[in-house]
DNA sequence: ACGTGATGACTCC
DNA sequence: TGGAGTCCCTCACG
């Protein structure tokens, strides 16, 4: 309901009106005013209704109260002036201005007059009063008509202190009225859109203590990694190698506040930096190699879960990061969180289309994806196309074929190309089928593109081969697993060891805690464990592209680092 | 019927 | 004693 503007409900003085009136009017004997008067106390306001000569006087110069022009029209029990509209009507009253009034007229403005009392008497009062409060608070309006749903999740659900992230002290109550837990949101402050300066949630205005982490990070991005040579070694060494690699409790460090929701690693051989998000927003970057507590410092460019994240694989001063709302750059050489991207839909998962990464391709959760160029920032230019998912979760760009993409969703796992998308009614290339439940992720195996594995909630992981694209594609292997994360936990995603053309990682629900490594046959590989060290489930993790590095994260933001 | 997302008790240090 | 960390196999809703 559009509330009428407080202003608009006080009439003009009447001489003051005849007075502009007489300046203003044109031969027709028309007039348009702009009466801007002073807001007026609800009390007020029924007080300079109710007394009938002034209303009266208003009446014969052809106004409502309110400063409305009257339109002259037929007379009915309906005929008030109407607070609810806008002032669009004033200016088309037309030829209205009465000087001389017709017996017709006279029963016009005694209805007018009439039905002014009896609204002023009812519900002007109130709409005022109702005015007031908005105008110092919204928040009685807003609970008014806050629907009972949510007022019922407040109460029903009961949450603890922690929980609603209120301090301790109580002070952040206050800050945190009508937004309690809409949406999921952890966090109270919103992120704005724009570019946000690269300065730690825990230090605002004081950047200095970050100078070291973010100077590594650039220090590194200048070299570029020599080691594209993805050694397939045979299974007897790699197996060695991963043996090799173990965890200690100084490469165990809590990054993020929440839920690790996704995971990034800096190409870089010399440091071991890696990228966390988590479920509020946060990122939190950790040089491996820096044992002090400057170390790892957490950011705060998204408001919501930030479901994935890449370094540009053309430039890794560029960290891409993409949440509900937004697809973002945290680029350290700006020392900013640039937006490239930003939807009213929700978005699920992006990938470079290019070696450059100029471009990228981005999911929606509702089934549309859009191509992004970050050449020409602040548009989502590009293709946009609806592939027809329910749900979409994840997206992989073909490593050979830079054509293909690949999403995995509710429905199923498709490959499409990329040069042949239509607005609509887009067929794949290749379906992956077989999947019975919601699919969490799918992702081409690292080299040739040749193997896919998905995992879905149907408590298999499956391996494709995808070396020749047909519209049926051959399931390799089917490994019963045990995906049932449930509540707390974020989904696990199986990925592809970089180095290691067939060999994926997974988290793993298995007691004692392990993050397991499974060759394209099936064959389990290997269990990173560490019965000291390693006491929680690791739904995400990562590999380096060179280094023999895994790092897994936890639903505390707590990451692992297995090094050799 | 199925997918999705929400959250609090308990343990350990 | 209290805060941090772990993790479930439920339940309402669309």
């Amino acid at each position: 309901m559009a509330l009428p503007q407080a202003g608009a409900l006080q009439p003009p003085e009447p001489s003051q009106l005849t007075r502009q009136r007489m300046q203003e009017s044109t031969p027709e004997g028309t007039a348009e005013l702009r009466l801007t008067p002073a807001p007026v106390a609800g009390r007020q306001l029924r007080v300079l209704l109710t007394p009938l000569p002034q209303e009266r006087l208003l009446a014969l110069e052809g106004w409502a109260p309110g400063g409305k022009k009257l339109r002259p029209r037929e007379p009915g029990p309906a005929d008030v002036w109407d607070a609810d509209s806008d002032g669009s009507e004033a200016e088309d009253a037309g030829a209205g201005g009465c000087s001389q009034l017709s017996v017709y007229e006279k029963k016009r403005l005694k209805n007018i007059i009439d039905n002014a009392k009896f609204f002023a008497a009812l519900k002007l009062y109130e709409s005022a009063a109702r005015l007031q409060q908005i105008a110092t608070r919204r928040q009685s309006l807003v609970t008014k008509r806050a629907k009972p749903k949510k007022a019922e999740d407040e109460t029903v659900r009961r949450r603890s202190m922690r929980l609603q992230r209120v301090e301790p002290s109580g002070v952040s109550g206050l800050e945190a009225p009508a937004q309690p837990a809409a949406a999921g949101n952890v966090r109270q402050p919103q992120v704005p859109a724009g570019p946000l300066p690269m300065v730690p949630e825990d230090q605002k205005g004081n950047s200095k203590l970050t100078e070291d982490l973010l100077t590594t990070w650039m220090r590194i991005s200048e070299v570029k990694a020599n080691g594209t040579e993805k050694c397939l070694c045979d299974m007897k060494r790699y197996q060695d190698m991963l043996s090799s690699m173990v965890l200690s409790k100084e490469n165990i460090r809590k990054v993020v506040k929440y839920r690790v929701c996704s995971m990034a690693i800096h190409p870089s051989e010399s440091i071991l930096f890696v990228a966390a998000g988590d479920k509020s927003g946060q990122i939190g970057l950790w040089n491996v190699d820096c044992k002090s507590e400057e170390g790892a410092h957490v950011f705060v460019p998204h408001n919501d879960l930030v479901s994935c994240m890449h370094f540009s694989p053309f430039n890794p001063a560029h960290l891409l990061s993409l949440s509900n709302d937004s697809l973002r750059c945290g680029d350290v050489t700006q020392a900013v969180f640039d937006d490239i991207y930003r939807s009213g839909e929700k978005l699920s998962s992006f990938d470079f289309l290019e070696d450059n990464a100029s471009t990228a391709i981005v999911t929606h959760w509702g089934g549309n994806i859009t191509i992004v160029d970050r050449r020409t920032p602040g548009t989502s230019s590009g293709l946009s196309a609806d592939i027809g998912f329910k749900r979409m979760r994840t997206v992989h760009v073909h490593p050979v074929n830079k054509q293909y993409f690949m999403t995995a969703g509710s429905q199923d796992v498709c490959i499409y190309d990329i040069r042949y998308l239509k607005f609509h009614r887009n067929t794949p290339v290749s379906s992956l089928k077989g999947h019975t439940k919601s699919v969490a992720s799918a992702f081409f195996s690292p080299v040739t593109g040749n193997r896919v594995v998905t995992v879905c909630a149907d408590d298999k992981l499956r391996v494709y081969d995808t070396s020749s694209l047909s519209a049926t594609v051959e399931v390799l292997s089917t490994i019963r697993h045990n995906n049932n994360t449930g509540r707390w936990l974020s989904r696990f995603q199986a990925v592809w060891d970089p180095k290691q053309e067939d060999c994926f990682v997974v988290g793993s629900m298995a007691r004692p805690r392990q993050i397991e490594v499974f060759q394209d046959t099936g064959k389990l590989l290997h269990s990173f464990s560490n019965l000291n060290c390693l006491s929680s489930v690791c739904s995400i993790n990562v590999v380096h592209p060179t280094k023999n590095v895994l790092v897994g994260g936890n639903s505390s933001g707590r990451l692992h680092v297995f090094k050799d």
